[in-house]
RNA sequence: GGCGGCGUGGCCGAGUGGUUCAGGCAGGGGCCUGCAAAGCCCCGUACGGCGGUUCGAUUCCGCCCGCCGCCUCCA
């Protein structure tokens, strides 16, 4: 049974299904202005990992995650481009779906847009203004969050901190500084739509709301996002809940930071790295590696040494899955314990159970597989070809519950050029022309070869 | 100011009151190899500082130092 670290109690709680056999869980999408950045990817990788690890465990996942395609600064970046938002958000939409396939991160379920859901959100917000709990100021509509009991539960902090610390807002009739936008009546030039406050837009924080719940139900498991997103925009979507009186998400799990140097990368401080800059210059494995082997709770450092040290981990599996001509176990979707022919180890897969079900330990699931590593390995070195082919079977299981594909498939390099080079170097050294044979092997490293001699003879591959 | 997190061997990064351990990368030695590459075997006696609890603390408590985050849009 899944054990996960719960923001709303602040302990590891079991992971309860609203419906036995299935999980429901939502997850904060982006705002396309922008390309999305490596703690895009992060968020994105850490959510894949806890959707695959589900479907692996045999249960049934409906995974939604949202696109908000209305929102400030998406106004204000079609505005400095001359283009409309809508042209904006298609585009940065495009990418964003481009950068997710290229990680490997499923789709989701459902992907609902905020525009799509205007009128939805126009209803709720009606209902929390007949409920008392919201009122129109002169800028828009507000939620009275001193109406809403427990407020700060996900913040962890007691309403009067957060008061304490919330700057003084321009609307001068908000009742209280911490009362959060539900509707932004419009200013000029801005996409607007109609509503018994006239025209304007949502707030940020009702969307999320309007569609998990729509798309999911009430009282769905699991709600996700990176900790940036705990305080205010998941505080005030419970807030909603709440003032609706409705049963929302049952489990709050909050992913850590990348950062630089040290610090949060952000858009705001100028020091974040795009995803597409790291996936041109690396194997999108590579980072998914990375990503697991920190706890999702942990931020983790992204540098050119952390990436390094990623894809020689990478080489190792690869290494190994070539040696043992695994099959790429994720060609036809995700995989699930139990579904795969072969034969695996099924003590180390217990204990990647284990592992994944403490809180989603995946450093600690990564340690098993490559212990499993070091076993098919030695195995195989000591003709044990049982053994080692059910440990690397194992291997190829575990990491594709990560999805973590493997390249195991041997080389079909075709290229004219090398394969020449490859048999005047076989024939050199049949003949033991040691001068000649390391020559060529220069030759084909210059080309860009991988050169490995074995029992057969030289074999070349990319590296 | 309020709230919270972190500080582990060259680097990344888990974990635990005490005999042996994470794991990866890098490095050293060895085996294998014509030489390599890959692989295997062996190697590092680390836990910010100062006290305290304890037979014993990296792990528990207190204080201190340093770093980071949230309280404002942010993944």
């Amino acid at each position: 049974m899944l054990r996960l670290h719960d923001t709303a109690t602040g302990e590891v709680t079991e992971l309860r299904h609203r419906t036995p056999g299935q999980v429901s869980m939502y997850v904060c999408g982006p705002t396309v202005y922008d390309a999305p950045h490596l703690g895009h990817g992060r968020f994105s990788l850490v959510f894949d990992v806890l959707r695959r690890y589900l479907l692996f465990s045999g249960l049934d996942v409906t995974y939604v995650s949202n696109i908000t395609d209305i929102e400030d600064k998406i106004i204000e970046r079609a505005a400095s481009r001359g283009i409309t938002p809508t042209e904006l958000t298609d585009h940065f939409e495009a990418v964003w779906w481009e950068a997710m396939d290229a990680l490997g991160v499923l789709r989701p379920d459902e992907a609902p847009h905020a525009t799509d859901y205007v009128d939805r959100m126009v209803a709720l917000i009606t209902e929390l203004m007949n409920r008392g709990v919201a009122y129109e100021a002169s800028d828009g509509v507000y939620l009275s969050v001193l109406d809403v009991p427990g407020y700060g539960l996900l913040a962890r902090q007691p309403l009067d901190s957060l008061r304490a610390g919330a700057r003084v807002e321009s609307a001068a009739d908000k009742r209280s500084p911490l009362d959060f936008v539900l509707w932004k009546k419009a200013k000029p030039g801005e996409p607007t739509w109609e509503s018994p406050w006239g025209r304007g837009r949502p707030g940020w924080h009702t969307e999320c709301v309007v569609m998990s719940l729509d798309l999911l139900g009430d009282g769905f498991d699991l709600h996700g996002g990176a900790i940036d997103l705990i305080f205010p925009h998941h505080e005030n979507e419970r807030a909603q809940a709440v003032a609706l009186g409705r049963d929302f998400a049952h489990h709050w799990v909050h992913n850590g930071w990348v950062t630089v140097d040290g610090e949060k990368m952000s858009k705001s401080l100028g020091n974040f790295t795009s995803l597409d800059d790291l996936l041109t210059r690396s194997d999108a494995r590579a980072y998914r590696l990375l990503v697991l082997r920190s706890h999702y709770r942990s931020p983790i450092e992204v540098t050119p040494e952390t990436v390094t040290d990623a894809e020689s981990g990478l080489a190792r599996l690869d290494e190994m899955a070539r040696r043992f001509g695994l099959p790429d176990l994720l060609a036809s979707g995700p995989v699930v314990d139990g579904a795969v022919a072969g034969s695996f180890d099924a003590e180390a897969v217990s204990r990647f159970r284990d592992r994944m079900d403490d809180d989603l330990d995946t450093p600690g699931a990564l340690a098993g597989i490559f212990d499993l590593v070091r076993q098919a390995n030695a195995s195989a070195d000591d003709g044990d070809e049982v053994a080692a082919g059910r440990a690397a079977g194992t291997v190829g299981l575990l990491a594709a519950a990560l999805g973590l594909p493997l390249r195991g498939e041997v080389s079909t390099e075709t290229d004219p050029v090398g394969a020449d080079l490859v048999r005047r170097r076989d024939e050199a050294r049949e003949h033991r022309d040691w001068t000649l044979a390391d020559q060529l092997r220069d030759e084909l490293m210059a080309l860009g070869w991988v050169v490995e001699d074995g029992p057969e003879g030289t074999r070349i591959r990319r590296p």
